[in-house]
DNA sequence: CGCGAGCTCCAACATGGTCC
DNA sequence: GGACCATGTTGGAGCTCGCG
């Protein structure tokens, strides 16, 4: 079945028609309601540029360095050197793909978990646990080029037992807030959602609110006149009621559809796969 | 008086224009 | 073409002010 598309401009709505089916893409005079109603439906681009973007995500962290220590039910331990997006380069041979990232990091929390409802938390659980949050802090600062290392040097100036509580908490609850730890404002907590629960968040990232979903009033976001997310409680509210909602609806769109695109997976080789929040998220990074 | 919203400051690199 | 300076970028932190 050959995809069939047609774009109507009015001016007031886009209209995408995918496969015979209306997906309306909202611009501004719609009510909540009808927003709620039809984000299920709609796109807010063709399929296929959601996979060509997706596919063209490139988003390395050649120096991002961690390591992780063997405690008894890790199965990714050692050096790691380097995440890339898609394919370790030759000559990486401590590098990993960003699959591989997502599996240690969430393998390295669901371990710290479970010592931590068992009221057993080891040291070498918690050296893991900042191990792991470093690396999530180096890697989402990468694009601000040397000021990746000051960042985890504040994390870590900053880290207290506290922190631990307030991890597993927000690893439980699934409660952005609670990543916000010190060194830790929302971009960031939401690059620890993204990491931990790939199928259901992403991150809300500047770029990609500026670019995408505060023009189409999908976000509704307090933002800085430079488009800094402020840190503000309103907006830790709507990462839930408005960003995630429209990642999840983006990709349950594309997946009606049976949409997939090609990744790396975690051994380094190419699959076709389905689109997840974090997956829309790539995409309008 | 406590809290939170949001303004201001800051660090360090990127980019770009000017002048010689 | 290269030295130099200005401006932009990005996201965390600190601080103030207003509100209940």
């Amino acid at each position: 079945m050959g995809e069939y598309v047609i774009i109507i401009t009015t001016g007031v709505f886009t209209i995408y028609i995918e496969n015979y089916r209306f997906l309306f893409h909202k611009k501004t005079n719609l009510g909540v309601d009808t927003m709620f109603q039809i984000s299920n439906k709609s796109l807010l681009m063709p399929s296929d540029k959601y996979v060509m973007l997706r596919e063209k995500y490139d988003y390395n962290s050649q120096d991002c360095k961690f390591e992780i220590m063997q405690t008894g039910n890790l199965y990714n331990v050692g050096k790691f050197i380097g995440v890339f997006a898609r394919e370790v380069p030759n000559g990486k041979p401590h590098g990993i793909n960003l699959r591989r990232f997502e599996s240690i990091i969430q393998e390295v929390f669901k371990d710290c978990y479970d010592a931590f409802i068992s009221n057993n938390l080891p040291d070498l659980h918690i050296i893991n646990l900042k191990q792991i949050s470093s690396a999530i802090v180096y890697w989402k600062m990468t694009s601000q080029g040397g000021r990746a290392k000051l960042k985890v040097e504040n994390l870590l100036a900053k880290w207290s037992d506290d922190t631990v509580k307030r991890l597993m908490n927000a690893y439980e609850k699934k409660d952005m807030s609670l990543f916000r730890i010190g060194g830790v404002r929302i971009p960031t907590a939401t690059a620890f959602m993204r990491f931990l629960f790939p199928d259901d968040f992403g991150i809300m990232d500047s770029r990609v609110v500026g670019n995408y979903t505060q023009p189409n009033g999908i976000t509704t976001l307090s933002l800085r006149n430079d488009g800094y997310i402020n840190d503000t409680k309103q907006n830790i509210i709507k990462y839930e009621t408005e960003y995630i909602i429209f990642l999840r609806g983006q990709a349950a769109s594309l997946n009606k559809l049976g949409i997939k695109f090609r990744d790396v997976n975690e051994q380094g080789k190419i699959f076709l796969t389905t689109f997840r929040s974090s997956d829309i998220e790539m995409s309008l990074f």
